[in-house]
RNA sequence: CGAGGUGUAGCGCAGUUGGCUAGCGCGCCUGCUUUGGGAGCAGGAUGUCGGGGGUUCGAGUCCCUUCACCUCGACCA
């Protein structure tokens, strides 16, 4: 046993020893993406792809009862119309890729392939925007982006990765900074009720904020190594893009109105914060409500007489109670299964065999805890889940007691550095408002400021770096 | 895009001052025996040594060049 425990850990690298390198062997190991013959673009494996049409769904069905309805906008987009918002092209062009040739002959125009869409629901925006009766306008849709990065990380960053990216047009400020806050809500509720991931909710600084965005909400996560993962972010746009795109509209004194425009996205990414933050050295966890499968059942001496016809009525019963379940009755041996299944991270093993069937038991293991117990067969419908409630409420707690346990306080400038040196995670403190004090931040530590919390406490009466009156406390950490 | 590193079978690696028919482990295939934490035995298949060029009687090994990937920075969801 011992030596077979040792295969195992062999298998992926420690998450403690080197945090990267474990990642990326979850992310490979457990069969979530392959890499492509494209640098930095990876292929969504079953399981990866099952991962990221449960987010979609559960965003999906948020989107759709908060009145959003789904469209699906071209892929192109034609240079002079990615220019119209100057700030947004500054920000967007260096990693744009384009299309320059079409059937063999050269573009009058060079296409670019999406970066993201605000241009185009812009455009679209100003030909069916009338009236006030045509607004709000809330649409999303599910696509991919391309944006050619220096550098790739499956999940965290790739040159196309999959999102869902909304854009909404309002008659007024108010209700576009309603809807703006909405969405964000929308995100942190979710991650923190499907994905079991605790965030922070807040505003992004100038310096970090969306490209040709007024204002750009965030929401925060901490995974494992106490760095942070920008999560989804939610831009409040007033009436900058209106004006560059010409969205009008006649008002109620039939007086012609720019729209006031919000746009939101969460991508893949967000399975990137899903492994970083409750995965181990075993290999994925995943909480059950996200799980693709949350039971497994892994016959023991199979070829044993009555073995498999037992499983496969269990099989029968938890589908009927609603469980996604599914019988493993290949030819591997149960102690192979074991390892897989928890290195895919479902989040219960049934073990079912010989001595249980006489017992009329069967053993569940949490992929959690590692627990293992045994219930009467009889209850397992009713039993498990419960089980699978309770280890999606265990996840976040030790999510958010990891989260909290980790953001400290500084009041100066050296306590500060010793910090975000020293320990892992972030670290709340005073700011002026300037942005040279961020960039020195920067500059001295890598910590970024990650958001102005929504919650706001008063410190200190000055900033950490500078000593001049504060006007905000800012949350800092270094992130990917 | 800067600095460093790695490319040899599906995966992980070894390959000596340049020398014979390029090896090992895992995985894969076949058969038998097994089955409560990655089973055992026997047999079998798999290589443009990342690509191109050069030096040499001879290159996986030396030189030039190019590509890809990884790590750390700068940029981003």
């Amino acid at each position: 046993m011992a030596k077979d425990k040792k295969k195992l850990v062999e298998a992926i690298t420690s998450r403690d020893k080197d945090f990267t390198q474990w990642y990326t062997d979850v992310v490979t190991k457990a069969e979530l993406i392959d890499y492509s013959s494209v640098r930095g673009c990876m292929i969504l494996r079953p399981l990866g792809n099952a991962l990221w049409e449960a987010v979609r769904g559960g965003l999906d069905r948020r989107f759709k009862e908060s009145g959003h309805e789904n469209v699906l906008m071209p892929m192109f987009i034609p240079e002079s119309l990615l220019q119209k918002e100057a700030d947004h092209v500054e920000g967007f062009a260096p990693e744009v890729a384009w299309v320059t040739m079409g059937g063999g002959e050269v573009l009058q125009e060079r296409l670019a392939i999406r970066p993201t869409s605000e241009t185009l629901f812009c455009e679209h925006y100003a030909k069916v925007v009338q009236s006030y009766r045509d607004l709000p306008k809330l649409y999303n849709q599910w696509v991919s982006v391309v944006r050619w990065e220096k550098t790739t990380r499956p999940f965290l960053r790739s040159l196309e990765f999959h999102w869902q990216e909304g854009h909404t047009a309002h008659e007024n400020e108010a209700d576009a900074m309603e809807e703006t806050l909405r969405m964000l809500d929308i995100y942190r509720d979710f991650v923190k009720e499907d994905l079991a991931i605790p965030v922070i909710q807040g505003r992004k600084t100038d310096k970090e904020k969306f490209a040709g965005a007024e204002q750009t909400y965030t929401i925060e996560a901490m995974m494992h190594d106490g760095k942070a993962l920008q999560s989804g972010t939610s831009h409040y746009f007033g009436d900058g893009f209106a004006r560059a795109f010409d969205i009008t509209y006649s008002d109620r004194e039939n007086k012609l109105q720019y729209v006031h425009q919000t746009s939101w996205g969460m991508s893949t990414r967000i399975l990137g914060a899903l492994i970083m933050v409750h995965s181990d050295d075993s290999g994925l966890v995943l909480p059950p409500r996200i799980a693709p499968t949350q039971v497994i059942i892994v016959p023991v001496a199979q070829h044993k007489e009555g073995v498999l016809e037992k499983a496969r009525e269990i099989l029968a019963t938890l589908k009927a109670a609603g469980i996604r379940v599914k019988l493993d009755d290949s030819d591997k041996s149960p102690g192979w299964k074991f390892s897989e299944y928890e290195m895919k991270g479902v989040p219960l093993r049934l073990e079912i065999g010989p001595r249980d069937i006489e017992a009329g038991q069967a053993l569940i293991a949490r992929r959690d805890t590692g627990t293992k117990e045994a219930f009467a067969i009889s209850e397992l419908a009713e039993k498990l889940p419960q089980l699978l409630e309770t280890m999606q409420a265990d996840l976040l707690a030790r999510a958010t007691e990891s989260l909290n346990s980790r953001i400290y306080e500084a009041k100066d400038y050296d306590t500060f550095k010793e910090l975000i040196a020293g320990k892992p995670g972030f670290v709340k403190a005073m700011w002026c408002g300037e942005l040279p004090c961020e960039e020195k931040i920067k500059e001295d530590t890598t910590a970024t400021s990650r958001c102005i919390p929504f919650e706001q406490e008063q410190l200190a009466d000055t900033c950490v770096c500078c000593g001049a009156p504060a006007k905000q406390l800012v949350l800092w950490g270094k992130a990917y």
